[in-house]
DNA sequence: AAAAGAAATGCAACTCAATTGCAAAAAGCA
DNA sequence: TGCTTTTTGCAATTGAGTTGCATTTCTTTT
């Protein structure tokens, strides 16, 4: 479905190239953490990193989740669960998350669908969009079988 | 924007009625908090409502607003400032909101635009689609002038 | 290469809203 | 009225996010 983390490591070469290419410098921590999240398609919370690198304090990981965004590696994604996800950043140019999510109530996973763009709305007179957010909440391909 | 308020109290009596309508006992409790909420044509957080009503404890208006939410009397949304907020439902059959909310990120403020539909993205196969949240961030008219 | 300075990390503690346990109060009912 | 159930207020807990700070690691300068 995401074909972003595939891509990357075709093209990317290493962690450490891609991190300081986009102006982040590749430390030990984050190199790790950058690992463990660059495979994903799916939204993730801090928790799911920090269960991955179990030897790794939470407030790193949180800086470094914190950081990637920053620096627009990683968007923050708000699926109404009450945690905040994360997914990686596929924009080329605008920095906006532009496709839609789908938030499973059963298993609970947050999909990327990557291929879904979002639909505008018109707003009324004097409102300005600067991002927008577009969550499904269903049942997903698995949990509907 | 939002007329649903001034409709209900031209139709709807008084909140006894309207809570005992809705399968919801009117306690004194519920009867304020609903008086309180029930004209507000924004969404409003557990905060808003227990700095308007200042001798009510919290929990007890958590209780009320979870449930009003139980009873479809308000919905839940999630516009990523972290904090829950809620909006009076004016759905007709199915419970789902159905317009898209904007927040603005100078005031804080999350704006139902009921008269604005939220478009439906087509799911890929076996994802069930069952409720749909929309929110704009930017810069409300206020905000913007 | 050593010293000084800057940045990153790990740990513990804090924040802040949501939520719950429980006893007291209120409401419903026989 | 007396008994039972529901509701309410208070205090405490939860849980994720976040921060302060001392230690460690990295970088730069001499």
């Amino acid at each position: 479905m995401c074909t972003f983390a595939i891509e990357n490591h075709k093209t990317m070469n290493t962690p450490e190239e891609y991190l300081t290419q986009h102006g982040v410098k590749p430390t030990s921590v984050r190199i790790l953490v950058w690992k463990e999240i660059c495979h994903r398609n799916k939204a993730f919370t801090l928790s799911d990193v920090e269960n991955a690198l179990t030897d790794m304090d939470r407030s790193s990981i949180f800086r470094s989740l914190r950081l990637f965004t920053e620096h627009h590696l990683l968007h923050e994604i708000d699926d109404g669960t009450g945690m905040q996800k994360y997914c990686l950043c596929r924009c080329e140019d605008n920095h906006h998350v532009n496709h839609v999510h789908f938030t499973c109530t059963e298993c609970g996973q947050t999909y990327c669908l990557t291929d879904y763009a979002i639909p505008i709305v018109e707003l009324p007179e004097g409102f300005i969009s600067k991002n927008i957010e577009y969550v499904i909440k269903g049942i997903c391909h698995k949990c509907s079988k």
